[in-house]
DNA sequence: CGACTTTGACCTGCGC
DNA sequence: GCGCAGGTCAAAGTCG
């Protein structure tokens, strides 16, 4: 299966820091869905990556990028469900934008021995004061997968319909016992073709299969960049690991960030061990 | 037989 | 307070 890629780059001159080409649907879509971390405020909260690479990574979905969007665009149909939901991510105190970073791990509820009791943690949190939320990172890819391969096994366990978009929204739980990521995936209502993964939590562990038919090397380069972005600025990418295959990791506002960081985002590390060993810090694979 | 998906029901938070 | 929508549970079904 080929994956179709607009071609994204950085727009020299736009304010918004990137430009399309090629796939018009797909900007128009992505475009409106800036608005979904707009207002400038829950940094570290959610991010946006977006499908870019080398030709040919995988015959499934090819996850790209780690990207913030730009703020403060135009909402559209989807981009309203989106934005919506990112607003209910930001539930939290204004206050929390400061210090997101540091509230990844605070926030993060302690592991528990089984799938069971982290349900059941969660549900405890529930009638608490209030559902703990971990860091989430979103991914706009174009594919016709849904459930793109990232390395890691994923079990469905929920489906929903999605008020104003025709396709329905499928959650996933790592099927690591001891992993308590979630990722949820759904379609973009305006192109079809966009598949939108929100990853939530951060994997306490290392790529446990190989993907279907795909490259875990792939997966694994991925996820090192991705880690190295969250090392690199994370206030503004808090969760590093859960980041499927994409070579390529940009950023669309450069004026947020140093910009030899920005180069080291555009060169896709090579896959060595230092980089997975850097994937899921030694703390977290001691566990 | 175990792992995974499907799907309807239930729970919770939020806006009106 | 009520209704809606998102998120999760769990039983049943499917597949290898």
């Amino acid at each position: 299966m080929e994956e179709e890629r607009p071609a994204l780059e950085p727009d020299a001159s736009g304010a918004s820091g990137w430009a399309f080409s090629g796939d018009g649907a797909a900007a128009a879509a992505i475009a409106s869905l800036e608005d979904l971390c707009g207002g400038g405020d829950g940094e570290g909260e959610i991010g946006w990556g977006l499908p870019l690479g080398p030709p040919g990574v995988g015959e499934e979905g090819v996850f790209p990028p780690l990207l913030r969007a730009p703020e403060s665009s135009p909402g559209s149909a989807p981009a309203a469900a989106a934005a919506k939901a990112a607003r209910e991510e930001r539930s939290d105190p204004p206050a929390a934008s400061g210090d997101a970073a540091s509230s990844v791990s605070s926030e993060e509820p302690p592991p528990e021995s089984d799938d069971k009791a982290a349900d059941t943690a969660n549900k405890t949190c529930k009638k608490g004061i209030k559902r703990t939320r971990q860091p989430r990172f979103a991914f706009m890819t174009k594919s016709e997968v849904d459930h793109l391969e990232d390395g890691y096994r994923w079990r469905k366990y929920g489906q929903k319909a999605v008020k104003n978009s025709p396709f329905p929204r499928s959650y996933y739980r790592c099927t690591n016992s001891k992993c308590t990521v979630k990722k949820r995936v759904e379609r973009s209502s305006e192109d079809p073709s966009i598949v939108i993964t929100t990853y939530e939590g951060q994997h306490c562990h290392h790529t446990v299969s190989y993907p279907r038919g795909g490259s875990h090397l792939h997966a694994a380069a991925a996820l090192a960049a991705a880690q190295q972005l969250a090392l690199s600025a994370p206030q503004l990418y808090a969760p590093p690991s859960p980041f499927p295959q994409s070579p390529s990791l940009i950023h669309p506002q450069q004026q947020q960030r140093p910009p030899a960081l920005l180069d080291r985002t555009l060169a896709l590390p090579a896959v060595d061990e230092g980089l997975l060993g850097d994937v899921v810090s030694p703390a977290t694979r001691n566990r």
